[in-house]
DNA sequence: AACATACTTTGATCAGGATCAAAGCAGGAT
DNA sequence: ATCCTGCTTTGATCCTGATCAAAGTATGTT
């Protein structure tokens, strides 16, 4: 059990949904855990488990990203989920892996034999609790995303693509979104592309539109700078009185 | 509490997602239950719940379809659920609706004051077990659907539903897919289009080139007959190696 | 330095679906 | 019957984003 490898920083920002399954977070169901976790490392690129394959493990997000898709036989491709840290992979109670994840960047995965971990959730409600509702709120971002692929327009999906990695990201390190807000892109063009139902010309077009009319900055083609959050969430589309952005 | 409106082949179809909820399939909890449920009737067309709005119940479709839907400003809809018989609507833990919900056709619902389900939750871990399972589920619906939604030409879309329809329909009828089957459309083609993002003339149109070329066949508008499902499929885009399609 | 590779940008053209418009159809009310 | 209303079909045209193509940029390798 290495944990070593994780600094102050990243369990002082571990979300409670991370809590649930992380024995660092919860010391008193150490050993109990440490006979059926493992960290797994991965590669920017390498795949973690192709659709179809069994999966033999339940698996939480430390660092890195990961993405969750789906390919038709004639190579179309769409993300179906990003994987930010925190994020649960797999599913007590079922065998196959519904979706390929990959992994987008290096990656380190928190991983639980699933029997073990099945048999744990039976014995400690609170997980299976604490399961139910990051799957609820999952389901509600999926559904929004559903709006964002069906209705939105290409410019209206990179702001709202922006904006949800901006979000993310203050919330992960708790900054406070200043006037303006910088970041890293942790995807490629195509991987955006297939995100958000575009090609990948369609995105770098789209960018490059947002960049000359002042709403984002670059630094290099990975490199976002906002200048002013208000007037990236008027480009989503979104309702502007949906509630405090972060 | 009124169960002369269920006839025998509502209980004998009723799948086990119900029976978690449902005191006509789980007798034994029937008094408890009894307290804290109720039957609630809507007819077609009219809200179930706005987005937004605080929701003290959580339910249970028991005839009829309503749609879960998000409507931008601007007015553009897209659908992000369909709720058919044995469905569940609301969920533990949330205060307020996250979507709109509509009753498309007739609708029953068998509805649990929500205070009083979440108690029996706590004390019934088979419940949320069994929740966590249908929203599993959903969760992957709706990861499925995105594909749809993104990368789907306007016809693999309409096929795609239909097949979504018979799907449901048979299973929930236990009907087996002789060569060839038969079903309503539940759905005017402006829900259809606001399901696949699409309009409804293009709806329209595509609905006429599936019959044109012989796919499906239409009796009225609404009456639907499927001569060969195995074609259907094809047209979905969709791996044909995908296992069973019933 | 020269090259290779992967990613990105930009241009030209095309096509699928949206939009605008009008007519057809069915069921219900008077 | 006639009218009305809501739903559907079909036509004509337009436009957004896809496709095809080529050049630009950054990073690492030999």
């Amino acid at each position: 059990m290495n944990h070593s490898s994780f600094n102050s920083r990243d369990c002082g920002t571990c979300p409670i949904r991370h809590r649930a399954v992380c024995s660092r977070c919860e010391p008193d169901e150490l050993e109990h855990l440490d006979e059926i976790k493992y960290y797994r490392t991965y590669e920017a690129g390498q795949p973690v488990i192709w659709a179809g394959d069994p999966m033999e493990f339940v698996a939480s997000v430390v660092t890195g990203i990961a993405t969750l898709s789906q390919t038709m036989e004639d190579g179309r491709t769409q993300m179906v989920g990003l994987l930010l840290p925190s994020d649960f992979i797999g599913r007590p109670g079922r065998e196959i892996a519904p979706f390929d994840v990959v992994a987008v960047t290096d990656l380190t995965l928190c991983c639980f034999r699933k029997k073990p971990f099945e048999d744990l959730m039976g014995s400690t409600p609170s997980i299976g609790t604490r399961l139910l509702q990051m799957t609820l709120d999952e389901l509600d971002s999926a559904r929004e995303w559903m709006l964002v692929l069906g209705r939105k327009t290409a410019r209206e999906k990179i702001a709202s693509l922006l904006l949800i990695i901006a979000r993310r990201d203050a919330a992960l390190y708790k900054r406070l979104p200043a006037d303006g807000m910088a970041f890293d892109l942790p995807l490629t063009r195509e991987a955006m592309a297939d995100y958000l139902g575009l090609t990948l010309e369609t995105v770098s077009r789209q960018i490059s539109a947002l960049k000359k009319s002042g709403v984002i900055q670059l630094q290099g083609k990975r490199q976002v700078h906002i200048p002013d959050l208000q007037r990236l969430v008027s480009e989503t589309g979104d309702d502007l009185d949906g509630g405090p952005i972060f």
